[in-house]
DNA sequence: AGAGATCTCTGACTAAGGTCAGGTATAGTC
DNA sequence: GACTATACCTGACCTTAGTCAGAGATCTCT
């Protein structure tokens, strides 16, 4: 197959670039594991839990990583006020000019790329860089339905309400959540979205009237943002509504939520007036979905040609 | 600047994605320094010296690493017939089974990756690929003028001699070489292409009467073949030609040297009757330069963009 | 209040990857 | 034939990255 050796070459490629370019990342006198980490930590610090997860990493080397930022004073370990298992690791002053130095390094060498490049060739290599970073990121958004009592699915929505609580002027309680059973035997479905194995968002469906349904929680994991986990669940959601009956989906979203506003406008759904009393609601959304799936599927990508200023085709021919 | 930022974006995704998929090099129980290593012995087995040099190993670590794979029956080490001090490393059918492994694997990670992507997806992703390697690739080379006398030069020239002697039936001798003394004080000029701080190639031009001059010892070293090297060279060739009142170049090739012929037709250059009595020529070409730099470079954008193949021209812009 | 789970840490250990300082054999040069 | 450079090797040593088995503190549930 002519197109998996191009991603070969492609591979080898950019893996011997990547290696010039982030030799003991970005020329640092660090050691990859510190420097990640310190990464990882960032402005706002993150609970040592946190960190293992993120980066997969042994406790106990973790801990030990830890220690070796501390001893060069560019972190401070203190005890959690919330749980006094947990451990909280923030930047000092030095550990964040060290960020930031790793920050200017990285802008360095990807302007230095670029550079290189006259106008032309650099709009078409950014261009390709985001269609094939955005459509093999989409591919990884894994979308699967679960039952609404399954400890994903809680915690999923546990951290939706959560969220809303803070960005809500209003605040928002976790009763104001869809009960299970809701959620289970026909009447609606709770969907999951994982990446790699972990869950990232979540969202559902429930049948407001005969041929209606009403998409709600949608939720994407702050980690995982601006990588197509939202369109991914928002297109298995609008199937499953199809296949369940539904003729069209509505929404309702608050205006504080100009990501998922976004979201609902790219893929297809048009404002309408409100159609319920929901406290929280400040926009409400409609899309008819007979027949459409395979037409928006047509659109986004006749759009993607459009602005992408190229490829298609290429190698293949 | 955006582009940068893009750039930042597709760095950190496909070098996290590159780590997923090339985790223990392809999953297999051997280190990546010892895969590594199996590669580049390749097929036709390689020396020592070689070894280190394209891996930038340390002459006591590869040492190592070749006692290792012996170990393992999967390489053999044998002194050079030519150079007692020289060591040539060989895979022995282990090996060559293990590599043939190797690339199985690199191969279905490549098809899984695709195999995950609807086909329109797919297409794009391979395109944008090509795109990216192509585009980044030829800006790697750097092309300069060097003294004729100079040690790289006369490796190059010596080296292109080696291969025409070795791929031309009736034989080539160096003696046939264009003499240094044609080469400086503005009767002609030498250039070296350089890649990653290695030369890479070179190629000459001469003045054949007042407004024509001729193209001679174009070459490419095979380990840096179809990444941009001989256009790049080309075209500073025919710019150094016509700053030097050059109206027209003209050059010749032998028909065993279908790469270059190829090379020739894409960037413009026209066959014309035999100019001269080269035995070693059987086709002749000729391109007109005046105001053309320019102009060809337009034409050859628009036809990447119609096409979707190639950017085009690069660092020397 | 007690049992069990969770979180973090320390100690002991391993493999991989790599550097550096000689040492020996061979090749080229005067 | 002596001298110098080149090619390769061995031994000693180091850092990074990582695993595993507990230990101790704290939380949660009953």
């Amino acid at each position: 197959m002519p197109d998996a050796a191009e991603v070969r070459k492609f591979n080898r490629y950019y893996s011997e670039r990547l290696g010039l370019l982030a030799d003991r990342y970005l020329g640092q006198a660090r050691p990859l594991a510190q420097a990640r980490l310190l990464f990882e930590i960032g402005a706002a610090g993150a609970s040592v839990r946190t960190l293992r997860h993120r980066l997969s990493l042994d406790s106990g080397y973790l801990s030990r990583l830890l220690r070796a930022l501390e001893s060069q004073r560019l972190v401070s370990v203190q005890r959690s006020d919330t749980d006094g298992r947990v451990r909280v690791a923030r930047l000092t002053g030095a550990g964040r000019e060290e960020l930031a130095e790793l920050d200017r390094r990285s802008q360095a060498a990807a302007a230095a790329l670029l550079a290189s490049l006259a106008a032309p060739q650099r709009q078409a290599v950014v261009a390709a860089m985001g269609v094939v970073r955005r459509t093999l990121s989409e591919a990884e958004v894994e979308v699967k339905s679960q039952g609404p009592d399954t400890e994903e699915a809680r915690t999923c929505l546990r951290a939706y309400a959560h969220e809303l609580a803070i960005r809500f002027p209003e605040g928002y309680e976790e009763s104001s959540l869809l009960p299970p059973e809701a959620l289970s035997g026909g009447r609606g479905v709770l969907l999951i979205a994982r990446r790699r194995g972990r869950v990232v968002g979540c969202g559902c469906v429930t049948q407001l009237t005969a041929r209606t349904m009403e998409i709600r929680h949608l939720w994407v994991a702050p980690e995982a943002r601006g990588v197509g986990v939202g369109r991914g669940l928002l297109s298995e959601l609008e199937r499953w509504a199809l296949s369940h009956g539904g003729g069209r989906v509505r929404l309702d979203t608050h205006r504080e939520l100009k990501e998922a506003i976004q979201l609902y406008r790219a893929n297809g759904y048009l404002e309408v007036p409100a159609y319920n009393r929901n406290p929280h609601a400040h926009h409400w959304f409609e899309k008819r979905l007979v027949e459409r799936l395979e037409g928006a599927r047509q659109r986004r990508l006749g759009a993607a040609k459009a602005k992408m200023v190229e490829p298609a085709e290429g190698a293949t021919s």
